[in-house]
DNA sequence: CTGTTGAAATTTTTT
DNA sequence: ATTTCAACAG
């Protein structure tokens, strides 16, 4: 077979607008790729396309969402390029060596891949001379980028003067949201902030202190690797050097990057010659970190070249849940209209599914879930998806209690938790003595020292250019006699250090183990985590790798950090609709789609707010390949305060369902069964408050 | 300046 | 329920 018709039979596999958009020449490219539209598959073959054609793997971009998404990418390539590889003729003997040497040339895996922000940080650290970066800077997460704001704000006493100063996040959240929409202060203030307009003027001078702190402390936050990167390509030396690193560059969920984004896209390939972009604008979820939808439907305009490919057959769902799932997106305002069908036309109505309370709910859900494994279908491939973290509580816990395991994404992370920041704040101190704020984290872990002298010394620290002999002379409280020496000859030892990694981990958790049991007092599993922590580092080469890939790409969910999961291991996916996105299950279920969390009561500020909720709730049920649930709690109870007995409200479906959508749903209600031991008690309870919940529905919707 | 205690405020999504 | 802030004693 000649390598030609083995790309045309790899190709076969897919529908005429794929294909077209796997083949397309080197003019901008815009795929409009609708929830489970093979849009995965269609980047992938386009790739593959691409090396098969001659173009130089490391010359090919792959920018994708998450690293995640990226691997699962890339390692489809691979598997498509050597299927191509064996298909090319062989004739013995001396072209097997040029054949494998042609298999290395075209390996995907040579793909520069990941996010924008895992990239920036590689050219970063290779160019960012040009633009006088340290090239060893360390990297703030969102929270140590607040923290050094804080400091900041403590500095200049605006802390003091009023409680109405907006807080650390709140301030961060601006700073990041004029960097990643290049838009003045004023504006942002005005259109997102406008109860902040006062302090207009504080916080840019805020800002600017906070810019000035960064580069002494020679950091970078988040918007700083994109920031960098763009000035990177306006800089007329850099920007040829990095421009003429690739030559083709791929972007994959376009709908959710920011303006920042476009302009680097823009500056890496201004005629637009060689970009693909992939998107759907039905799926834009990220406003909040200044993504905008404008920037997909802009794109033909400011490269007029484009042509533009949209993927309408689903491959995922069934054709009675895209029924629903269409209705539901069809009330909102959108430019490119896509009508998604399938082939499978047959299969189960969605459900709408009203519980009595949360405990019902999960209840429910897992009664259901049982179910469906029973019958064939394995907890992996079934997901509860929620919208915001904390209200999968009442359900892990009753998973946990009956020992179903499960996995969770998105919320608070393994890498955020005090103890592993603590941790992880001495060896980013060691690879950047200036980080003030791996400083002020790790000197009040010794008692005796606070805030204050943790700041004064790291002055000493920075005036001393990062040298910790700096810190020799300084006379410890007596509070801290004990440990100061100790914490000296741990610091120098990292600094230079002559062991491994892992070793390097373990002298630091010997360090801080103590510390930490005095500090918490549920410090068992912490310490773990620790034990933990030691062995993850064993699989990094360098120190600063791993710093770097612990914060830009922390794993997802704690189980993660086991490695990977053994075959006979089956778990169930929980995660919030956020940290879903991209991906499908076979059964899904969607809980807590009332009023208030689904639009979030946080979100319903103005019309765009809502419409953002409206296709968070979308990404949500277009997750579902064969079975689809929408839960709805009755009745919430009212945590705070003292419970004085039965206080409750009654929660209202969310809005994204009005009556015609709703048709698109089979309703139920839960019933409660011989679930317990008193079978009778519980039968008749079911009798009595089935009818009145009916009762109180008939009511309420 | 540190560390503790008690009161008050808050409530999302994440590179 | 948790986190953040303010006041105060050592």
């Amino acid at each position: 077979m000649s390598p030609i018709s083995a790309i045309d039979d790899v190709l076969s596999r897919l529908n005429p607008q794929q294909r077209e958009a796997a083949t397309h020449g080197d003019k901008p490219l815009l795929i409009v790729a609708g929830a489970g539209t093979g849009k995965t598959a269609t980047l992938v073959h386009r790739v593959a396309w691409l090396i098969a054609r001659g173009v130089d793997p490391r010359r090919i971009l792959l920018l994708t969402f998450t690293r995640r998404a990226s691997a699962e990418m890339l390692r489809r390539v691979d598997a498509l390029l050597r299927q191509l590889a064996r298909a090319q003729p062989n004739d013995a003997g001396a072209t097997s060596e040029k054949s494998s040497a042609e298999a290395r040339r075209i390996r995907g895996s040579r793909v520069w891949g990941g996010t924008f922000h895992a990239v920036a940080t590689r050219l970063l650290r290779k160019y960012g001379k040009a633009i006088k970066l340290p090239a060893g800077f360390t990297i703030h997460d969102r929270t140590d980028s607040e923290d050094l704001l804080n400091v900041v704000r403590t500095e200049q006493g605006l802390a003091k003067i009023d409680r109405r100063f907006p807080k650390k996040g709140t301030a961060m959240a601006i700073y990041s949201r004029c960097v990643n929409s290049r838009q003045k202060i004023d504006r942002v203030l005005k259109k997102h902030y406008p109860w902040c307009k006062d302090w207009t003027d504080e916080l840019k001078k805020l800002f600017r202190a906070y810019v000035d702190r960064k580069e002494a402390a020679g950091v970078l936050d988040f918007d700083d690797l994109l920031l960098y990167w763009s000035a990177l390509l306006n800089d007329s030396e850099a920007a040829e050097s990095v421009r003429k690193m690739f030559d083709c560059v791929l972007v994959d969920e376009y709908q959710d990057t920011n303006v920042l984004q476009s302009e680097i896209l823009y500056g890496l390939s201004p005629d637009g010659r060689g970009l693909t972009i992939v998107g759907d604008d039905a799926q834009s979820i990220y406003s909040f970190r200044a993504a905008t939808v404008r920037n997909i439907f802009d794109f033909p305009e400011r490269y007029p070249d484009t042509t533009i490919v949209t993927l309408e057959q689903n491959y995922r769902s069934t054709q009675p849940i895209l029924d629903a799932t269409n209705q539901v997106i069809s009330l909102a305002p959108k430019r490119y209209t896509k009508n998604l069908w399938s082939e499978r036309t047959d299969g189960q109505r969605p459900w709408v599914v009203q519980c009595e309370d949360e405990d019902d709910q999960a209840d429910y859900v897992i009664r259901q879930i049982l179910t469906h494994r029973e019958s064939g279908i394995d907890l992996h491939r079934q997901a509860v998806l929620f919208r915001a973290s904390h209200h999968s509580m009442v359900l892990e816990a009753e998973l946990s209690r009956r020992d179903i395991p499960f996995h969770k994404y998105g919320g608070l992370k393994f890498v955020e938790t005090a103890h592993v920041k603590d941790l992880m704040a001495f060896l980013r101190l060691a690879e950047n003595p200036r980080d003030v704020v791996a400083g002020t984290r790790v000197l009040p872990l010794l008692p005796g020292i606070g805030p204050g002298k943790a700041m004064q010394l790291m002055d000493v620290l920075l005036e001393a250019g990062g040298n910790f002999d700096a810190w020799k002379t300084w006379k410890p409280p007596a509070a801290a006699a004990k440990l100061w020496p100790r914490l000296l000859t741990l610091m120098r030892g990292l600094v230079k250090p002559a062991d491994d990694l892992s070793a390097q981990v373990h002298r630091v958790r010997k360090f801080y183990a103590p510390l930490l049991e005095m500090k918490y007092d549920n410090s068992p599993p912490r310490l773990r985590d620790l034990e933990q922590l030691e062995q993850i580092a064993s699989r990094y080469r360098s120190r600063r790798k791993m710093l770097t890939e612990m914060t830009l790409d922390p794993p997802s969910s704690t189980q993660d950090l086991a490695g990977p999961p053994h075959l006979d291991d089956d778990y169930l996916i929980l995660s919030t609709i956020h940290s879903a996105k991209g991906l499908e299950w076979d059964s899904v279920f969607v809980i807590h789609v009332a009023d208030g969390n689904i639009p979030s009561d946080m979100a319903t500020g103005n019309p765009e707010e809502i419409e953002e909720e409206r296709r968070l709730f979308y990404v949500a049920l277009t997750r579902a390949k064969n079975w689809l649930y929408v839960c709805c709690p009755l009745r919430y109870y009212y945590a705070f305060r003292p419970t004085t007995s039965d206080q409750h409200g009654y929660a209202q479906r969310t809005r994204f369902l009005p009556k015609p959508v709703l048709e698109h749903f089979d309703q139920h209600v839960t019933q409660l069964d011989d679930d317990s031991d008193d079978r009778e008690g519980a039968k008749l309870t079911v009798a009595v408050t089935s009818r009145s919940i009916r009762q109180e529905m008939k009511e309420l919707w």
